[in-house]
DNA sequence: GTCTTCAATGACTAGAATACGCATAGTTGG
DNA sequence: CCAACTATGCGTATTCTAGTCATTGAAGAC
């Protein structure tokens, strides 16, 4: 899951990056608007955090431009206490939840999470194929009931393809949502995540989840 | 398939060649812009992409230079995001879509699946003939229900071979589309995968699709 | 008209070359 | 120390080459 963050403010920025970073989501950050605007334009985020408070474009400019290129990427808004009306505004151009500063981190995930399920068509709160289970909420996953202890990596990683179920996800496609803008593209990083996700999810397992596809890419499916 | 893509930042243009590649696409990445049109002239690409910031030729020229020949071929154009401007020239020089770098790649996919599929008299999602059905967003093949696993230059041929059913294709015509300009033209290569096809497609069943036109080239349609 | 012959064309196969992905070990940095 | 990443050698599926075999259709013989 990757999320941009346009926020003005440094220490408020860095301190949202890297508590999402924590929760494994691959993080861009903006602190100015209108390349926030752009970015948020160009790239296929699964969220976008924005506070309304920005310097150069107001955050409202943002939201419209979003929604005006028919981008359905769900959008949480940061306020301050006072702006009430701000905050109607906000929901009003499109808008998914909001949240007034200062606010507990972890009220801030909570609302991530809700606003990712939502995203998706069905909306289970936990992610299953055959006997792999993964909790979003709590990043717990089990295979046959059996808990498997997943690097944050390795997390983000088998929650892309969980959330993808079936279909072939080529490498261009996985760096781009499991990881950030400073991915380099000349490396073999993602086969090597897919084969510690094997190690950790297949290995010694009749059933294998995760399928190469040759020349391709790969693709989580029960065969 | 076959795709032209003039880029100058080795970079990029590598990782935009990597993601067509895996989706089955013939690529050509060329790296100067005069160079470019003319491979742009001299071959019949079924999609351009061009980065308007180039260094010998304005990537504007391109267009003009593709346009003033009467080629139709629809053209994709990347821009920075600060060039506003240069794509709404870009767009009246002849361009059919653009993308504003840093972009998503499956943004890219999308739009490329859009145009190329704009560019058929139809506008189907997914090819069907007889029997056989092929879908262009994931790449499934079925046979009267039953999927039916290909290599990357199986399904690219077929791909091409549907997408101009009834039509007689020459192996020149086959080879422009489906391969890349690495082609050798003094091989029987086309031939052997349209055997490799046939096994995977007509062997068994009693009604053939793939067809040979003596002296000429090959044929899918219903007999 | 039809039978035979023959050259041209395509079908098919085996195996070589290549590219791709896997595994593993090594390196870096917090 | 561990997670994240880099680098490399190896096995193998894919792609391609090259050769043999089958089919087609035209020309000539009868």
């Amino acid at each position: 899951m990757r999320i941009l963050v346009i926020e003005d403010e440094t220490k408020v920025g860095c301190f949202i990056k890297r508590a999402l970073e924590e929760e494994s989501y691959a993080v861009d950050l903006c602190e100015d608007g209108a390349k926030g605007l752009q970015m948020a334009l160009n790239t296929n985020y699964d969220l976008l955090i924005v506070d309304l408070m920005l310097p150069s474009l107001p955050g409202l400019e943002i939201l419209k431009g979003v929604r005006q290129a028919r981008i359905q990427t769900p959008i949480l808004i940061l306020t301050a206490q006072s702006q009430v009306d701000q905050r109607v505004k906000g929901l009003d151009a499109g808008a998914d939840d909001y949240l007034t500063k200062p606010f507990a981190i972890d009220e801030l995930l909570a609302r991530i999470r809700a606003l990712l399920r939502r995203g998706s068509t069905e909306s289970p709160g936990v992610l299953q194929i055959d006997d792999l289970a993964l909790n979003p909420a709590t990043r717990d996953v089990t295979r046959g009931g059996q808990r498997i202890d997943l690097t944050s990596k390795e997390y983000a990683l088998l929650e892309y393809l969980m959330r993808h179920t079936g279909r072939v996800l080529t490498r261009p496609m996985i760096s781009e949502h499991v990881w950030n803008q400073d991915f380099d593209t000349f490396t073999n990083v993602i086969d090597v995540y897919v084969n510690y996700l094997r190690n950790k999810i297949d290995r010694g397992r009749s059933k294998k989840l995760i399928h190469t596809i040759r020349g391709s890419g790969y693709m989580l499916k029960v065969d």
